[in-house]
DNA sequence: TCCTAAATTTAGATGAATCTAAAAATAGTT
DNA sequence: AACTATTTTTAGATTCATCTAAATTTAGGA
């Protein structure tokens, strides 16, 4: 029998941050890139690459980087998971906006118990979005990007509904709120400024001018 | 300005053994009582109240033990506070069994977010009492033990209502399910064997027969 | 008072997680 | 092919939290 599986708080950041660089894929995820990402050091990163890799979570190539094992994977999945189902507890039952529940998050993804997991998916109705409009990963792992395209992209007239954000900061969260932009509406473009790719947008009967910084960091869904 | 106030998960630990062990009280908790407690060794305990006196948390006694300091007992109500507000929460909102609670609130008591704790609390509308009879220390520190006694010291034909429970085991708690006792019943003493100090006891109409062990660890509130 | 047993502390070690500074490897460019 | 800038790793140090083993202090007899 071997040792009991474990892993440290430490241990499940560097994880999850490796999969939110894409170690998804079979590209490797630079050491440099990670330790950005982080905000902590490259000779760090270092260190816990070859820890990971002596507990089979990621693939460690000397001088090149890494990729998730699918032991990996299914860790980075299941702490994914428990993140953002934190985030719609949050904003769902305990009224935060969703502006606030990231850091908070962040502690409660560590939280090492199933079943309390699982009762919260079950409270909430086993949600498929958190706030910010990312998809939750099911209890066995399955995870699909919702179909979405950045507002930025769409092209004149083009119709969608608003499905997620790409920056969730504080400031742009705040923004979408002070303008009334939240996940459901729908926006219709109605004009392009070619000077500053500035668009003019319909939203809810209201018409609004964003800039390109906001337009290509919401994402719709595009319909007729 | 100082540096920030943060403490990390194990002088949490520390400071909240203390208070139970009545670091509260003006008598010093000795290092290895706390040692026991936490079952790690005395010289781990003594590192620690070195630093946590440095903090100034406890008051430290070379070969005597320590105290807890206002700041420390500040801390320690505002642990406690968390752990039980949790356990409410659990049996409450997600139907864990009472026995099943403290593992769990061990771990979400750690969580730093005032906002969140706020928050739990008015999701379960002020509860004074966590799930096995102890009183929930207020946002402000506020903190009274109930009026009880062991079910234990009663004397015969003496009422009472179930009120707590000393005892916070799995087995424990498990046993009082399967006879179903609860917090909130009646209980009547009817017989005392001189033998054993067993009890004959009157509980929602029933007769039951329990050892002088369970009685010493179901606290009751008098009444005629 | 002196002695011994128990409690407590010190000293030194270990592992996790981090850092800085220096060394080594890689990749891009002439 | 050789040079250089960048990336990455190594080596050595630091802090936290813990341990074991040895030394010290305290407290309670005889």
């Amino acid at each position: 029998m071997r040792k009991a599986f474990f892993l440290t708080r430490a241990e499940e950041n560097y994880i999850k941050t490796i999969f939110h660089l894409g170690g998804n894929e079979t590209q490797l995820i630079s050491t440099n890139s990670i330790a950005e990402e982080m905000e902590t050091k490259p000779s760090s990163v270092t260190d816990m690459a070859k820890r990971l890799a002596r507990k089979g979570l990621v693939n460690y190539v000397r001088y090149q980087g890494v990729t998730l094992t699918e032991k990996g994977k299914k860790t980075a999945l299941s702490i994914v998971r428990k993140h953002r189902l934190w985030e719609v507890f949050l904003v769902k039952k305990l009224d935060f906006n969703w502006d606030e529940v990231h850091e908070v998050a962040e502690q409660l993804e560590h939280i090492k118990s199933e079943k309390l997991i699982d009762k919260i998916d079950e409270l909430l109705d086993f949600p498929k979005y958190d706030p910010h409009g990312d998809p939750i990963p099911t209890k066995s792992g399955e995870f699909q990007e919702r179909d979405k395209q950045l507002l930025s992209e769409l092209p004149i007239m083009a119709k969608g509904v608003c499905v997620g954000v790409k920056d969730t900061s504080s400031s742009f969260l705040q923004y979408l709120d002070k303008n009334n932009i939240a996940l459901g509406h729908s926006i219709q473009i109605l004009e392009r400024e070619d000077f500053d790719d500035s668009i003019e947008i319909a939203i809810d009967g209201r018409r609004l001018h964003i800039s390109n910084q906001i337009a290509s960091n919401l994402y719709v869904k595009q319909h007729d």
